[in-house]
DNA sequence: GTATCAACATACTGTTATAATGGGTTAAAG
DNA sequence: CTTTAACCCATTATAACAGTATGTTGATAC
């Protein structure tokens, strides 16, 4: 499984967020209630988002969380990237990591390499305004 | 991660079964001691490709395992699918598992699945026999 | 026929990430 | 100064992953 609940999320509430576009503050409460997912939980998720200036939160009264980013500028591959922590398939072209000692004759590299990079390449296709049309598609991607 | 270490050493166990094709059987051992892998841990691994038919074993002295298909017959998303259980991307789209009650209105049940097929397509374009040529590629797909 | 070798089988264990939950604090509005 | 809702920090149950350990079966060589 390479996407978790974190990344599944996070796009969820982008989404919710841009279809209240405009409508002033929303509160985590409603997102939680109309995407039915812990408020708690969605309160880390938020976190991160706010963390990457993508969502701005308001406390108090009246306040809430609203995009600070128009929906077709926010890329999806992006936001998986940094709420998984990267979306590398496989542990040894995670960036960060200790580089592998086996990789200048490894056979199986340049393989997931060029999975890593079809990865990026359609994920770094779609935006959220992209998601927001249901019928799925809404660029090269035929599914 | 998509990929854990079982589907990983299996590919690395079939180019290596691959490279000493029709040198006879090939025992578990010189394949842990090439691949620098427990071979205890192997065990578990090639256990379910001679479950597969992919590769047959034969005990006792002299004995150890040799590939039963030819390397380019041998589809590399087939191996890592039923080696991981499934290369889904994210949980509902695993086979067998429950089907999501939102799937009729979800917002990107289009992008995962899209995100499967793309995966699928790539990794069922190669075959063990593409793996053993080093300098990566050997397909559509420039790395 | 028995010693050796290597595959086959089963059970267990430490570690880590995931997916949360709970309680308390700060700031804005009325 | 009370309400509200974001913010912050700590803890926990579960499960998968990665690996280990012990023993059994079957083929070959002597």
């Amino acid at each position: 499984m390479l996407i978790s609940t974190r990344g599944r999320y996070a796009l969820r509430i982008l989404i919710d967020m841009a279809e209240h576009n405009g409508q002033g503050y929303i509160k985590l409460k409603d997102i939680a209630a109309r995407q039915e997912i812990s408020e708690k939980y969605l309160e880390s998720i938020v976190k991160e988002l706010v963390k990457r200036r993508i969502v701005y939160g308001l406390r108090g009264k009246g306040g809430g969380y609203r995009l600070s980013v128009e929906p077709d500028q926010i890329n999806v591959g992006e936001v998986l990237r940094f709420m998984e922590g990267g979306l590398a398939p496989v542990a040894c072209l995670e960036e960060g990591g200790a580089p592998c000692p086996k990789a200048p004759y490894c056979r199986t590299l340049g393989f997931w390499r060029g999975l890593d990079e079809t990865i990026r390449r359609y994920t770094d296709s779609f935006t959220v305004a992209d998601l927001m049309q249901t019928e799925s598609v809404g660029n090269d991607y035929i599914i």
